[in-house]
DNA sequence: AGGACGCCCTGTTCGC
DNA sequence: TGCGAACAGGGCGTCC
């Protein structure tokens, strides 16, 4: 389930295959991943162009082109890329592809059809449209604040909301709360507030960062991370209760008890 | 107006 | 053994 962390390694992927190639057409297998286009819209904007690079915002990445237009990529649930050098066969579950004049292709793969395929004029145009708050690491801890203190409601649930800040979803929000022992049904304010908001905030960042380098390969979840451990009837990595699985704000939630009870949530506040 | 909830979509898992 | 129901979940529309 693509969030910020899986499409920085998205991002990696498309900067490191499928920049500077001119695109001679796309193949649009399935209209319903498409986001407000047509596929001849899609094809009239993006062929004879170039991508110069990506800008990720929270969960979409936004590719850059050598026209007026950029490629708005969100990969919903279970999206993914896949550039093929000899683009003679397509991946399966392909429902977008872009090809490339020189024989390659990247093709938007997407099993469940809930991610989507656009266009923008801009970067801001599209934040704009799609009512997105600042990128959840390119915002400092007063910013963080700021956004999160006057809401009501749950900390989980604040914490997903992409229009307070973008890139947060059920797994990270899960292992932020783990990793600063708060409660998921926590109230939003003393936990976002003084010491414990600039303590919530280094410990996203850390989360959201080490993530990135697990699924980039690069290293493995730390044997303190929630995340590996998300199955049904497994412990807590860092105290051994059994963990608790309940929906919170309608989405499967993954908690220490122990941990992240309402006593630990007080000791962190 | 902000929060809660149902729905989209389909591969996988579970239960009878 | 096989088939259908339930589940997963990001985002959006709707309702209160």
């Amino acid at each position: 389930m693509p969030e910020l962390p899986d499409v920085r390694v998205l991002e990696e992927y498309l900067d490191a295959t499928a920049l500077h190639q001119e695109v001679a057409k796309v193949r649009v297998r399935d209209e319903a991943v498409l986001d407000g286009e047509t596929p001849a819209g899609l094809g009239r904007k993006l062929g004879g162009r170039s991508f110069l690079g990506s800008h990720r915002h929270g969960k979409h990445l936004l590719v850059e082109t050598d026209g007026a237009v950029w490629l708005t990529l969100h990969f919903g649930m279970t999206g993914e890329l896949a550039y093929r050098r000899k683009a003679d066969t397509h991946p399966e579950y392909a429902r977008v592809e872009v090809r490339f004049r020189n024989g390659a292709a990247l093709a938007f793969v997407c099993p469940r059809k809930l991610g989507r395929v656009g266009t923008t004029a801009s970067v801001p145009a599209f934040l704009d449209r799609k009512d997105l708050g600042p990128d959840a690491l390119r915002m400092d801890a007063a910013a963080f604040r700021k956004r999160l203190e006057k809401r009501r409601g749950f900390l989980k649930t604040a914490l997903m909301d992409q229009s307070a800040l973008a890139g947060i979803g059920n797994v990270y929000a899960d292992e932020i709360l783990f990793q600063a022992a708060f409660h998921p049904r926590d109230p939003v304010g003393p936990a976002v507030e003084g010491d414990a908001g600039r303590d919530l905030w280094l410990t996203l960042q850390g989360v959201l960062d080490t993530a990135t380098e697990a699924l980039a390969g690069r290293r493995s979840f730390p044997d303190t991370y929630l995340t590996p451990h998300r199955e049904e009837g497994a412990s807590c990595p860092r105290c051994g209760a059994e963990l608790a699985r309940e929906k919170v704000g309608g989405r499967v939630t993954c908690y220490c008890p122990r941990r992240q009870g309402e006593e630990a949530a007080q000791e962190a506040a």
